[in-house]
DNA sequence: CCACGTCAGGATGTACACATCTTGCGAACA
DNA sequence: TGTTCGCAAGATGTGTACATCCTGACGTGG
């Protein structure tokens, strides 16, 4: 394997468990003990390490250790502001055309979110979450945008996570669902300017939600 | 001098040659000669590259070097279409507070921008240029705004100097100067909006330049 | 003369030893 | 008993030797 494949690989699963909080904010990630567990050497897991302080994930401090770091309601203001004029862009700037996979992938969503309705699981949630997100980037045509995206969105998903405690599970889901239909629905009159229009929408309404809580 | 501010400035200082060309496209940069002129050692010298990299400045190739990349059309294109909107939104989206120490400063960026038109120089335009951005720049009161600008600014500003032998300078400047008063105007009406579009407007018009020598 | 295999040179990638820094515990002293 | 100093342990940062890999030059055989 490439030394960048497997690069990117560690990078992704870091920054998986940042984002879904098996490493929560404040942890403390040992460069010796991840080399072990990923059978490599500390030098290339610097390297990944490097770049997810770079990103703002984690903050290495010389002498104590690597830092999950945590995301202040000032940042979160600005970063979700930010996504919400970027979720409307998605839907104007060159958007990827839809095909019937596009529209037989987002009928598989609205599916399996009522499979979590069904079994409400703060876990299965934040999968959920991921791979929701994943697919409406793969709506997104231009690039810049889309790494734009994927930056902040990883940059602040977390408060998401260590808020559901707080917020009402079953909302969040119903709330989720709503979104999928009316995203659905767009998506099938292939309308890309009204998906961007409803993803802010619901951007907008999540952050509202979660301000209450915070 | 601690080490994060080491990083810093070699970051720095190399993202600065790479983009005023002092490192064209293709150029190998080579890490014993770089860790040799800034006293350090390959490690930390590959910190500062490994960020670039993952900031698609360079490339580094196994066994070849380290290569400054080049910028293709297409990708152009579409981060050129993202600054469209970045710029106006910078304009609306909690922008910072005008001074007059801000409307002192753009008078002085009136001022040296006469100065260029008298004496027109590639490599002072490209100076200018980065002057230019550094100001707009404290116009951003959104963070992550600011931060994305930035990495999308680095990322295709040296297009501009390697078509500049293919547009009119005396052109390029008075366009540039045109930008300057009328952004001065805006500000010291106490209007933001007006900046993000009058810049918006620009970064269209320069980008519709650029494109017909390309 | 061309095509191809071989190899040497030099570059980045990796591993490891050591330097430097922070923190907390513990002993000594007021 | 409380406080303070010192030091040991452990973490990240750095330097260096070595591994791995690409490229181009060279030589050889067709």
């Amino acid at each position: 394997m490439s030394a960048e494949t497997r690069h990117e690989r560690l990078y992704h699963e870091l920054r998986n468990r940042i984002c879904m909080l098996d490493y929560p904010p404040g942890e403390k990630l040992g460069e010796e003990a991840l080399a072990a567990e990923f059978g490599v050497s500390r030098t290339p897991l610097r390297r990944v390490l490097g770049r997810l302080a770079d990103e703002g994930l984690v903050e290495a401090r010389h002498g104590v250790g690597t830092i999950v770091t945590d995301v202040d309601a000032r940042e979160m203001g600005q970063v979700y502001a930010l996504r919400e004029e970027l979720a409307q862009l998605s839907g104007t700037l060159t958007p990827a055309p839809v095909t019937s996979a596009t529209i037989a992938e987002v009928r598989r969503f609205i599916h399996s979110c009522e499979m979590l309705a069904e079994a409400p699981d703060r876990r299965a949630f934040a999968r959920f979450n991921m791979d929701w997100f994943a697919f409406t980037q793969g709506l997104i045509g231009n690039e810049a945008l889309a790494e734009v995206s994927e930056r902040l969105h990883f940059r602040t998903t977390r408060i998401w996570l260590q808020a559901i405690g707080r917020l009402d599970l079953n909302a969040e889901i119903a709330a989720f669902r709503e979104e999928i239909r009316q995203v659905a629905t767009a998506l099938e009159a292939g309308d890309m300017a009204a998906v961007g229009m409803i993803r802010r929408a619901h951007v907008s309404m999540s952050y509202r939600r979660l301000s209450a809580v915070m």
